[in-house]
DNA sequence: AACTCTATATATAAGAC
DNA sequence: TGTCTTATATATAGAGT
C-alpha cells in the first residue's frame, strides 16, 4: 500500500529499514488495538526493533486478572482440548532432549523469580517479563524449527 | 476498510464477532510476518480468541535461540537502558503490594516448572507457555491499570 | 467456521520538511 | 526518529456459499 509495490524481503538500507519499521509498528499496533476492542480479545504483542529494542504492546480492556481467572477455571483437560496453536506441527518429530537442554539453561533464572518478594521495582519486573517471553519463544522455537 | 466504516466498539453479536476475529487475526498475522521479513525483526504475537483460545504466532527468520542469546549478552544495566515499553507510566504510583499478592498466587505454578524433566509432551509445554504469558500479562496489568 | 466476491476504507511508499 | 502529502496497494465489511 504505497506508491509502489515493494518486494517482501529484508530491507538492507538501515535508514529505510528504521523508517519502515516505525510506520509498520504503528500500523500493527493500531490493528491489534482495533481487534482487541472489536472482538473483545486480549492481545500481547512483542516486537524487537532493528536495533534490538524490545517493545511490548498490551492493548486490552479487561479487568485485572481476568485472563488468569479464565485459565485457572479451566481444567487441564479442557485447556488441552481448547488449545489451538497455529504453528503446531505434527510431521516433525519433537526433540524433547533439546527442549530440556534449553529449559535447563533457564532454570536458574526462573528460580530467582520464585520469591515474589524479591520483586523490588519496575525495572526488575521489566527484566522478568522479558525473560519470560524469551523462554516462551525459545520453547516455541524448539517445536517449530 | 470495507463496504461501510464500522464503529470501534465491542461487537455484541457472537457470530459477527467470530467472523471479524478470523479475518482480522489473519490480517494481523500477515502484517506481523511482513514486518518480520522487511525489517528483520522478531515478533511474538499472542491473541486470545473470543472463545478464549490462545493463539501464538511466531513469524521469524532467526536461528534457534538467537533472541535469548542477544538478551543474555546484554548486561542488566544495558537492558534497563534499552527498554522502551510503550505502555510505561510514571504518574501512577505502583502498588507493589498488589503485585506481590498476585505473583504469590502463581508461585506454586511456577514451582512445578522448575524441573525441566517434567516436561513430557507438547501438551504440557503448551500449558506452560500459556501460564507464562498469563503471568506476564498479569504483571503488566498491575502496572497499567 | 472458512472461503468467495467486490466496493470501499485504510495503510503505507515515496518524498519533502 | 516524527509529521505531512498524495497516489496506490492492501485489508476488510457485507453478503452469499
Amino acid at each position: 500500500m504505497g506508491r509502489k509495490k515493494i518486494e517482501l524481503k529484508k530491507i538492507e538500507c538501515p535508514k529505510e529499514k528504521s523508517s519502515k519499521y516505525s510506520k509498520r509498528k504503528k500500523g500493527l499496533l493500531k490493528k491489534a488495538e482495533e481487534m482487541a476492542v472489536l472482538c473483545d480479545s486480549d492481545i500481547i504483542l512483542l516486537v524487537f526493533s532493528p536495533t534490538s529494542k524490545p517493545n511490548l504492546f498490551y492493548p486490552h480492556s479487561r479487568p485485572l486478572g481476568r485472563i488468569l481467572e479464565r485459565l485457572s477455571n479451566m481444567s487441564e483437560y479442557e485447556r488441552e482440548e481448547r488449545f489451538d496453536l497455529s504453528l503446531q506441527e505434527d510431521d516433525k518429530v519433537i526433540e524433547l532432549g533439546e527442549a530440556r537442554e534449553l529449559l535447563d539453561e533457564n532454570t536458574s533464572i526462573l528460580r530467582n523469580w520464585q520469591d515474589p518478594h524479591r520483586v523490588d521495582d519496575l525495572a526488575r519486573l521489566t527484566i522478568m517479563e522479558d525473560h519470560l517471553v524469551s523462554i516462551l519463544s525459545l520453547i516455541k522455537k524448539v517445536f517449530i524449527n
